[in-house]
DNA sequence: AGAGTAAGCGCAACTGGTTGCAATTACGAT
DNA sequence: ATCGTAATTGCAACCAGTTGCGCTTACTCT
Protein backbone atom coordinates (compact mmCIF):
# COMPACT_ATOMS: atom_id res chain seq x y z
CA UNK A 1 0.00 0.00 0.00
CA UNK A 2 0.79 3.58 -0.30
CA UNK A 3 1.27 3.73 -4.12
CA UNK A 4 -2.02 3.50 -4.65
CA UNK A 5 -3.13 6.77 -3.01
CA UNK A 6 -3.63 8.38 -6.17
CA UNK A 7 -5.63 5.86 -7.49
CA UNK A 8 -8.08 5.71 -4.11
CA UNK A 9 -8.21 9.43 -4.34
CA UNK A 10 -9.56 9.09 -8.24
CA UNK A 11 -12.28 6.81 -7.25
CA UNK A 12 -13.33 9.11 -4.12
CA UNK A 13 -13.60 11.64 -6.31
CA UNK A 14 -15.71 9.86 -8.82
CA UNK A 15 -18.26 8.81 -5.56
CA UNK A 16 -16.51 5.46 -5.82
CA UNK A 17 -15.81 3.61 -2.53
CA UNK A 18 -12.33 1.53 -1.60
CA UNK A 19 -13.08 -1.75 -0.31
CA UNK A 20 -10.94 -4.18 0.37
CA UNK A 21 -11.95 -6.37 -2.12
CA UNK A 22 -11.13 -3.42 -4.94
CA UNK A 23 -7.76 -2.90 -2.97
CA UNK A 24 -6.89 -6.32 -4.07
CA UNK A 25 -8.08 -6.53 -7.62
CA UNK A 26 -6.27 -3.15 -7.92
CA UNK A 27 -2.89 -4.13 -6.63
CA UNK A 28 -3.12 -7.60 -8.37
CA UNK A 29 -3.23 -5.57 -11.72
CA UNK A 30 -1.15 -3.28 -10.50
CA UNK A 31 2.11 -5.47 -9.34
CA UNK A 32 1.33 -8.01 -12.46
CA UNK A 33 4.03 -7.87 -15.04
CA UNK A 34 1.71 -7.93 -18.57
CA UNK A 35 -2.13 -9.01 -19.39
CA UNK A 36 -4.19 -10.88 -17.15
CA UNK A 37 -7.55 -12.33 -17.97
CA UNK A 38 -10.66 -11.95 -15.41
CA UNK A 39 -10.18 -15.53 -14.22
CA UNK A 40 -6.07 -14.93 -13.71
CA UNK A 41 -7.06 -11.83 -11.58
CA UNK A 42 -9.90 -13.53 -9.82
CA UNK A 43 -7.32 -16.99 -8.62
CA UNK A 44 -4.84 -14.30 -7.35
CA UNK A 45 -7.48 -12.21 -5.40
CA UNK A 46 -8.84 -15.40 -3.74
CA UNK A 47 -5.41 -16.56 -2.60
CA UNK A 48 -5.12 -13.46 -0.47
CA UNK A 49 -9.21 -13.59 0.44
CA UNK A 50 -11.30 -17.12 -0.62
CA UNK A 51 -14.13 -15.72 -0.55
CA UNK A 52 -14.64 -13.04 -3.21
CA UNK A 53 -17.03 -13.29 -5.74
CA UNK A 54 -16.11 -13.72 -9.46
CA UNK A 55 -18.97 -11.12 -9.67
CA UNK A 56 -17.27 -8.83 -7.70
CA UNK A 57 -13.94 -9.09 -10.24
CA UNK A 58 -15.66 -8.17 -12.71
CA UNK A 59 -17.69 -5.25 -11.50
CA UNK A 60 -14.37 -3.81 -10.31
CA UNK A 61 -13.21 -4.23 -13.68
CA UNK A 62 -15.39 -2.84 -15.35
CA UNK A 63 -15.33 0.18 -12.98
CA UNK A 64 -11.21 0.33 -13.21
CA UNK A 65 -11.85 0.33 -17.24
CA UNK A 66 -14.44 3.60 -17.30
CA UNK A 67 -11.91 5.34 -15.28
CA UNK A 68 -8.97 4.73 -17.67
CA UNK A 69 -7.04 2.86 -14.97
CA UNK A 70 -6.80 -0.26 -16.96
CA UNK A 71 -7.41 -1.04 -20.46
CA UNK A 72 -9.41 -3.93 -21.73
CA UNK A 73 -8.11 -5.88 -24.63
CA UNK A 74 -9.63 -9.18 -26.60
CA UNK A 75 -6.25 -10.86 -27.55
CA UNK A 76 -8.17 -13.14 -29.38
CA UNK A 77 -7.48 -16.15 -27.12
CA UNK A 78 -11.19 -15.98 -26.30
CA UNK A 79 -11.23 -13.67 -23.28
CA UNK A 80 -10.63 -10.50 -22.93
CA UNK A 81 -7.56 -9.53 -20.70
CA UNK A 82 -7.03 -6.84 -18.48
CA UNK A 83 -4.02 -4.49 -17.80
CA UNK A 84 -2.68 -1.43 -15.74
CA UNK A 85 -1.84 1.55 -18.26
CA UNK A 86 0.85 2.27 -18.14
CA UNK A 87 2.52 5.61 -18.81
CA UNK A 88 3.66 4.53 -22.58
CA UNK A 89 0.69 3.79 -24.77
CA UNK A 90 1.14 1.02 -27.05
CA UNK A 91 -0.60 -1.38 -29.32
CA UNK A 92 -0.64 -5.51 -30.20
CA UNK A 93 -0.30 -7.05 -33.20
CA UNK A 94 -2.03 -10.24 -32.90
CA UNK A 95 -1.52 -12.92 -35.51
CA UNK A 96 -4.37 -14.78 -35.61
CA UNK A 97 -2.50 -18.04 -37.03
CA UNK A 98 -0.41 -18.50 -34.29
CA UNK A 99 -1.15 -16.27 -31.65
CA UNK A 100 2.19 -14.54 -31.21
CA UNK A 101 1.59 -11.06 -29.92
CA UNK A 102 4.03 -8.19 -30.81
CA UNK A 103 4.04 -4.50 -29.78
CA UNK A 104 3.25 -1.92 -31.95
CA UNK A 105 4.12 2.08 -31.31
CA UNK A 106 2.08 4.03 -30.70
CA UNK A 107 2.86 6.32 -33.26
CA UNK A 108 1.81 3.93 -35.95
CA UNK A 109 -2.16 5.27 -34.88
CA UNK A 110 -1.41 8.46 -33.17
CA UNK A 111 -1.67 9.99 -36.67
CA UNK A 112 -4.36 8.30 -37.80
CA UNK A 113 -6.27 9.59 -34.69
CA UNK A 114 -4.93 12.91 -35.05
CA UNK A 115 -6.24 12.61 -38.85
CA UNK A 116 -9.57 11.43 -37.95
CA UNK A 117 -10.53 14.09 -35.38
CA UNK A 118 -8.98 17.02 -37.62
CA UNK A 119 -11.29 15.78 -40.73
CA UNK A 120 -14.40 14.72 -38.76
CA UNK A 121 -14.20 15.85 -35.28
CA UNK A 122 -14.11 12.87 -33.70
CA UNK A 123 -12.11 11.86 -30.88
CA UNK A 124 -10.63 8.10 -31.16
CA UNK A 125 -9.92 6.12 -27.90
CA UNK A 126 -6.74 4.71 -29.26
CA UNK A 127 -4.75 4.24 -26.48
CA UNK A 128 -4.68 0.21 -26.81
CA UNK A 129 -5.55 -1.64 -29.82
CA UNK A 130 -5.32 -5.04 -30.49
CA UNK A 131 -4.73 -5.61 -34.38
CA UNK A 132 -5.13 -9.19 -35.80
CA UNK A 133 -3.53 -10.02 -39.14
CA UNK A 134 -0.49 -12.33 -39.81
CA UNK A 135 2.28 -12.05 -39.02
CA UNK A 136 5.97 -12.59 -41.27
CA UNK A 137 6.38 -16.20 -40.64
CA UNK A 138 2.89 -17.44 -41.33
CA UNK A 139 2.41 -15.23 -44.09
CA UNK A 140 5.41 -17.46 -45.74
CA UNK A 141 3.79 -20.54 -44.73
CA UNK A 142 0.59 -20.13 -45.73
CA UNK A 143 2.16 -18.87 -49.49
CA UNK A 144 4.18 -22.32 -49.24
CA UNK A 145 0.62 -24.42 -48.58
CA UNK A 146 -0.68 -22.36 -51.46
CA UNK A 147 2.06 -23.80 -53.63
CA UNK A 148 2.05 -27.13 -52.67
CA UNK A 149 -1.91 -27.38 -52.90
CA UNK A 150 -1.82 -25.73 -56.62
CA UNK A 151 0.99 -28.33 -58.01
CA UNK A 152 -0.61 -31.69 -56.81
CA UNK B 1 -30.61 -18.08 -55.26
CA UNK B 2 -28.23 -18.05 -58.36
CA UNK B 3 -26.04 -14.85 -57.20
CA UNK B 4 -24.88 -16.97 -54.40
CA UNK B 5 -22.99 -19.81 -56.64
CA UNK B 6 -19.22 -18.11 -56.12
CA UNK B 7 -20.05 -18.30 -52.65
CA UNK B 8 -21.05 -21.90 -52.32
CA UNK B 9 -17.57 -22.66 -54.91
CA UNK B 10 -15.60 -21.03 -52.77
CA UNK B 11 -17.12 -23.11 -49.79
CA UNK B 12 -16.65 -26.41 -51.91
CA UNK B 13 -13.37 -25.52 -52.67
CA UNK B 14 -12.07 -24.67 -48.93
CA UNK B 15 -13.28 -28.63 -48.15
CA UNK B 16 -16.52 -27.93 -46.50
CA UNK B 17 -20.58 -28.57 -47.57
CA UNK B 18 -23.15 -26.49 -48.53
CA UNK B 19 -26.11 -27.71 -46.06
CA UNK B 20 -29.89 -26.05 -46.41
CA UNK B 21 -29.12 -24.50 -43.19
CA UNK B 22 -25.78 -22.76 -44.06
CA UNK B 23 -27.64 -21.15 -47.28
CA UNK B 24 -30.56 -20.02 -45.17
CA UNK B 25 -27.88 -18.47 -42.72
CA UNK B 26 -25.42 -17.30 -45.83
CA UNK B 27 -28.76 -15.39 -47.87
CA UNK B 28 -29.99 -13.68 -44.87
CA UNK B 29 -27.10 -11.95 -43.92
CA UNK B 30 -26.07 -11.86 -47.90
CA UNK B 31 -29.34 -9.68 -48.23
CA UNK B 32 -29.86 -7.81 -45.17
CA UNK B 33 -29.29 -4.30 -45.83
CA UNK B 34 -26.46 -3.67 -42.44
CA UNK B 35 -25.58 -5.20 -39.35
CA UNK B 36 -26.77 -8.46 -38.16
CA UNK B 37 -26.66 -9.74 -34.73
CA UNK B 38 -26.14 -13.45 -34.25
CA UNK B 39 -29.86 -13.59 -32.64
CA UNK B 40 -30.97 -11.27 -35.57
CA UNK B 41 -30.30 -14.27 -38.37
CA UNK B 42 -31.28 -16.78 -36.03
CA UNK B 43 -34.53 -15.43 -36.12
CA UNK B 44 -34.25 -14.63 -39.63
CA UNK B 45 -33.87 -18.04 -40.66
CA UNK B 46 -36.21 -19.75 -38.02
CA UNK B 47 -39.02 -18.05 -40.06
CA UNK B 48 -37.94 -20.03 -42.91
CA UNK B 49 -36.93 -23.18 -41.10
CA UNK B 50 -37.87 -23.22 -37.48
CA UNK B 51 -35.77 -26.23 -36.56
CA UNK B 52 -32.33 -24.44 -36.59
CA UNK B 53 -29.94 -24.57 -33.69
CA UNK B 54 -28.36 -21.30 -32.63
CA UNK B 55 -25.29 -23.37 -32.34
CA UNK B 56 -25.15 -23.94 -35.87
CA UNK B 57 -25.57 -20.36 -36.61
CA UNK B 58 -22.87 -19.62 -34.35
CA UNK B 59 -21.05 -22.05 -36.29
CA UNK B 60 -21.68 -21.66 -39.71
CA UNK B 61 -20.89 -17.25 -38.85
CA UNK B 62 -17.27 -18.88 -37.54
CA UNK B 63 -16.81 -20.42 -41.44
CA UNK B 64 -17.76 -17.19 -42.91
CA UNK B 65 -15.81 -15.41 -40.90
CA UNK B 66 -12.80 -17.69 -41.93
CA UNK B 67 -13.43 -17.59 -45.65
CA UNK B 68 -13.94 -13.33 -45.39
CA UNK B 69 -16.89 -13.78 -46.62
CA UNK B 70 -18.70 -12.17 -43.24
CA UNK B 71 -16.88 -9.11 -41.09
CA UNK B 72 -17.61 -9.66 -37.60
CA UNK B 73 -17.46 -6.39 -35.50
CA UNK B 74 -17.96 -5.60 -32.25
CA UNK B 75 -20.52 -2.52 -32.26
CA UNK B 76 -20.22 -1.78 -28.35
CA UNK B 77 -23.33 -2.86 -27.54
CA UNK B 78 -22.35 -6.04 -26.28
CA UNK B 79 -23.34 -8.64 -29.28
CA UNK B 80 -21.15 -8.58 -32.23
CA UNK B 81 -22.32 -7.91 -35.64
CA UNK B 82 -21.77 -9.28 -38.94
CA UNK B 83 -22.54 -7.98 -42.12
CA UNK B 84 -21.67 -9.30 -45.84
CA UNK B 85 -18.20 -8.27 -47.27
CA UNK B 86 -18.60 -5.90 -49.77
CA UNK B 87 -16.38 -4.45 -52.74
CA UNK B 88 -15.76 -1.15 -50.86
CA UNK B 89 -13.55 -1.71 -47.73
CA UNK B 90 -15.08 0.71 -44.68
CA UNK B 91 -14.55 1.06 -41.12
CA UNK B 92 -16.82 2.70 -37.81
CA UNK B 93 -16.29 5.61 -35.58
CA UNK B 94 -18.64 4.35 -32.40
CA UNK B 95 -19.27 7.15 -29.86
CA UNK B 96 -18.96 5.40 -26.37
CA UNK B 97 -21.35 8.08 -25.10
CA UNK B 98 -24.35 8.56 -27.66
CA UNK B 99 -23.47 4.79 -29.52
CA UNK B 100 -23.63 7.11 -32.73
CA UNK B 101 -22.11 4.90 -35.49
CA UNK B 102 -20.18 6.69 -38.27
CA UNK B 103 -18.18 5.49 -41.86
CA UNK B 104 -14.72 5.95 -42.01
CA UNK B 105 -13.28 5.76 -45.36
CA UNK B 106 -10.66 2.97 -45.30
CA UNK B 107 -7.94 4.98 -46.85
CA UNK B 108 -7.36 6.17 -43.09
CA UNK B 109 -6.22 3.13 -42.13
CA UNK B 110 -4.73 1.48 -45.34
CA UNK B 111 -1.46 3.59 -44.77
CA UNK B 112 -1.19 2.20 -41.84
CA UNK B 113 -1.50 -1.11 -42.50
CA UNK B 114 1.12 -0.71 -45.18
CA UNK B 115 3.79 1.20 -42.73
CA UNK B 116 3.00 -1.69 -40.07
CA UNK B 117 3.64 -4.28 -42.70
CA UNK B 118 6.90 -2.66 -44.61
CA UNK B 119 8.17 -2.08 -40.73
CA UNK B 120 7.15 -5.35 -38.85
CA UNK B 121 6.21 -8.03 -41.95
CA UNK B 122 2.81 -7.89 -40.19
CA UNK B 123 -0.22 -8.35 -42.27
CA UNK B 124 -2.86 -6.59 -40.35
CA UNK B 125 -6.21 -8.00 -41.43
CA UNK B 126 -7.93 -3.70 -41.33
CA UNK B 127 -11.19 -4.96 -43.34
CA UNK B 128 -13.45 -3.41 -40.46
CA UNK B 129 -12.72 -1.99 -37.62
CA UNK B 130 -14.66 -0.51 -35.20
CA UNK B 131 -13.23 2.22 -33.85
CA UNK B 132 -14.36 3.84 -30.40
CA UNK B 133 -14.44 7.47 -29.00
CA UNK B 134 -15.99 10.55 -28.59
CA UNK B 135 -17.86 12.15 -31.50
CA UNK B 136 -17.83 15.75 -31.89
CA UNK B 137 -21.34 16.55 -30.11
CA UNK B 138 -20.31 14.48 -26.84
CA UNK B 139 -17.44 15.98 -26.77
CA UNK B 140 -18.53 19.93 -26.74
CA UNK B 141 -21.25 18.36 -24.35
CA UNK B 142 -18.40 16.63 -21.71
CA UNK B 143 -16.68 19.80 -21.55
CA UNK B 144 -19.38 21.75 -21.04
CA UNK B 145 -20.19 19.57 -17.99
CA UNK B 146 -16.69 19.72 -17.16
CA UNK B 147 -17.12 23.38 -17.21
CA UNK B 148 -20.08 23.60 -15.02
CA UNK B 149 -18.64 21.08 -12.67
CA UNK B 150 -15.43 23.45 -12.35
CA UNK B 151 -17.54 26.65 -11.74
CA UNK B 152 -20.03 25.50 -8.35
C1' DA C 1 -17.47 9.80 17.39
C1' DG C 2 -22.03 8.50 15.43
C1' DA C 3 -25.83 8.31 12.04
C1' DG C 4 -27.54 8.14 7.44
C1' DT C 5 -26.95 6.87 2.85
C1' DA C 6 -25.50 5.22 -1.35
C1' DA C 7 -22.08 2.06 -3.17
C1' DG C 8 -20.60 -2.47 -3.02
C1' DC C 9 -20.73 -7.29 -1.62
C1' DG C 10 -21.93 -12.30 -2.09
C1' DC C 11 -25.28 -15.31 -3.52
C1' DA C 12 -28.06 -17.44 -6.82
C1' DA C 13 -30.47 -17.32 -10.93
C1' DC C 14 -29.96 -16.30 -15.53
C1' DT C 15 -28.19 -15.29 -20.44
C1' DG C 16 -25.32 -15.71 -24.52
C1' DG C 17 -22.36 -18.44 -26.54
C1' DT C 18 -19.54 -22.93 -26.92
C1' DT C 19 -18.58 -27.85 -27.11
C1' DG C 20 -18.93 -33.11 -27.03
C1' DC C 21 -21.46 -36.52 -29.14
C1' DA C 22 -24.36 -39.58 -31.81
C1' DA C 23 -27.11 -39.37 -35.87
C1' DT C 24 -27.47 -37.39 -40.35
C1' DT C 25 -26.18 -35.73 -44.86
C1' DA C 26 -23.50 -33.53 -48.73
C1' DC C 27 -20.15 -34.60 -51.84
C1' DG C 28 -16.27 -36.91 -54.39
C1' DA C 29 -15.09 -41.24 -56.19
C1' DT C 30 -16.43 -45.37 -58.15
C1' DA D 1 -26.80 -44.24 -59.44
C1' DT D 2 -24.59 -45.87 -55.31
C1' DC D 3 -21.08 -45.97 -51.63
C1' DG D 4 -17.91 -44.31 -48.16
C1' DT D 5 -16.37 -40.69 -45.63
C1' DA D 6 -15.80 -36.57 -43.49
C1' DA D 7 -18.30 -32.44 -42.53
C1' DT D 8 -22.38 -30.85 -40.35
C1' DT D 9 -26.40 -30.93 -37.60
C1' DG D 10 -29.37 -30.79 -33.31
C1' DC D 11 -29.40 -31.77 -28.77
C1' DA D 12 -27.92 -31.24 -24.20
C1' DA D 13 -24.58 -30.20 -21.04
C1' DC D 14 -21.53 -26.82 -20.13
C1' DC D 15 -18.89 -22.36 -19.23
C1' DA D 16 -18.02 -17.36 -18.87
C1' DG D 17 -19.94 -13.43 -17.74
C1' DT D 18 -24.13 -10.58 -16.03
C1' DT D 19 -27.87 -9.17 -13.13
C1' DG D 20 -31.41 -8.73 -9.32
C1' DC D 21 -31.63 -8.60 -4.60
C1' DG D 22 -31.17 -8.32 0.38
C1' DC D 23 -27.46 -7.51 3.57
C1' DT D 24 -23.21 -5.10 4.63
C1' DT D 25 -19.97 -1.36 4.77
C1' DA D 26 -17.20 2.76 3.37
C1' DC D 27 -17.68 7.35 3.29
C1' DT D 28 -19.92 12.07 4.20
C1' DC D 29 -21.90 15.14 7.15
C1' DT D 30 -22.89 16.71 11.49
Amino acid sequence: MGCESETVDLLRETGHKMTPQRMMILTSLRHASGHLTAAEVFERVKTVYPYVDISTVYRTLTVLKDLHLIAETDMGGGDATFEWVVAERHHHLICRKCSQVTQLDHRYLAEVGARIGRDLGFRADLDHFAIFGLCAACQRELTEEAARGAAH
